[in-house]
DNA sequence: ATTCGTAACGTTATATTATAACAATTTCAA
DNA sequence: TTGAAATTGTTATAATATAACGTTACGAAT
C-alpha cells in the first residue's frame, strides 16, 4: 500500500478495509496494546469509508437491534485508536477518519473534499519541514502540527 | 506592526487593542460592511488577549449586570469577523483568536502555546506553497488550508 | 422625509459534540 | 487464583453550535 494518497473512486474498498484491520492487529501487537472488540468495531465503522465520520455516526452504525452504546464508549475507542495512529481527528469538521496508510505517528496532512466528502492523507516532509522551519524562526517548539486542507479532489474536479 | 509574529510577553497590549480596533474600522469601511456594536464588542473581548478564547468565554465577558446575550449573537458576530479576516478560528481548540496583524485573508499558520495559551500568527508563504505543491500533486484544488501547530512558545521554552 | 428592502439583532428552543464520575467486569501476570 | 490494572458499563451532564422566526435598525431610492 502506498504511503500516501487520495482514495480512488471505485477502488476495491473491501480489500482496503481488510488490510486496515490486519494492519491494526499488527500495530497493536507490536505496541503491546489491546485491540479490543469495541475498538475493533469502531475502527471497522470508520474504515468503511474514506469520508469523515462523526462520533455519533459511529455510535449509530454500531447500534445492534436498537441497542446503542454510550457516546463515551465511542470516544474512548477513538482516543485509543488515535493514540496508536490508526485514526486521525479532523478538527475542522469535529470528525474522524481511519488511517489507511503506513505513516504511523509521523505528521500527516489531510485533504478534505467538500464535494464528495472523501479524505486524503498526505505525508509530505516538505510541508512538515516548512512548518518546522517557520516555527523555529519564532522560537516555537512544536508538539504537533495539524494540517487540514479543504477543497475539491481530483475526481470531483473532473466530474 | 509586523505582518507576523508571536506576541511578546510584556508588550504594550493596550496599544495592541487600540490598533486592532482602528484597523477593524478601516477594514470594514473599505469592504463596505458594518462593524456594529455587537461585532465591536465581540472583537474587543477576543482582542483583549493573545490567547484562544471560546465562544462562551466571550459570552461571559460580554455580560452586563447579569444580563447576557444569547450564544447565537456571539456566533453571528464571530462568523462576520472571520469573514472579514479579523478573527481566526482555532479548530483544534474550538476557540477563536483576534487577528492582530495585517495578513488579511491570506492563509495563516497558528502557533498555539500549550504552556501559556498564547497564539502566534505566521504568514509563511513557504508553508503555503509546500501545501499547494503537495495538493497539486494529488490533483486537489485547495479551498482553504488550515495549519494549527501546538507546542511551546519561545518565552515558555526559556522560562 | 418617507418608505421600502435588506441586514442585523432578539428570543426561544434545540441540536451536536464531548466528558465526568463511579461501579462492574475483564485481562494478564505473579 | 488472586490481585492490580485496564477496559467497559451506566448515568448524568458539560460544552459547543445552530434553527426558526419575529422585530428592529439602516441606508438607498424616490
Amino acid at each position: 500500500m502506498k504511503s500516501q494518497s487520495f482514495p480512488k473512486p471505485g477502488h476495491d474498498h473491501e480489500r482496503c478495509v481488510n488490510s486496515l484491520m490486519v494492519h491494526a492487529e499488527t500495530v497493536c501487537r507490536k505496541a503491546g496494546v489491546r485491540l479490543t472488540e469495541q475498538r475493533r468495531r469502531v475502527l471497522e465503522v470508520i474504515g468503511r469509508s474514506h469520508k469523515a465520520t462523526g462520533a455519533y455516526d459511529v455510535l449509530e452504525a454500531m447500534e445492534i437491534k436498537g441497542r446503542r452504546t454510550a457516546p463515551i464508549t465511542v470516544y474512548r475507542a477513538l482516543d485509543f485508536l488515535m493514540s496508536v495512529g490508526l485514526v486521525h481527528r479532523i478538527s475542522c469538521l469535529n470528525a474522524f477518519t481511519a488511517c489507511h496508510y503506513r505513516h504511523e505517528q509521523s505528521p500527516v496532512q489531510l485533504l478534505i473534499c467538500k464535494a464528495c466528502g472523501a479524505v486524503g492523507e498526505l505525508e509530505e516532509h516538505k510541508v512538515t519541514q516548512a512548518i518546522q522551519t517557520a516555527a523555529a524562526k519564532a522560537g516555537f517548539a512544536i508538539d504537533e502540527p495539524f494540517v487540514e486542507v479543504t477543497g475539491k479532489c481530483a475526481h470531483c474536479c473532473t466530474a
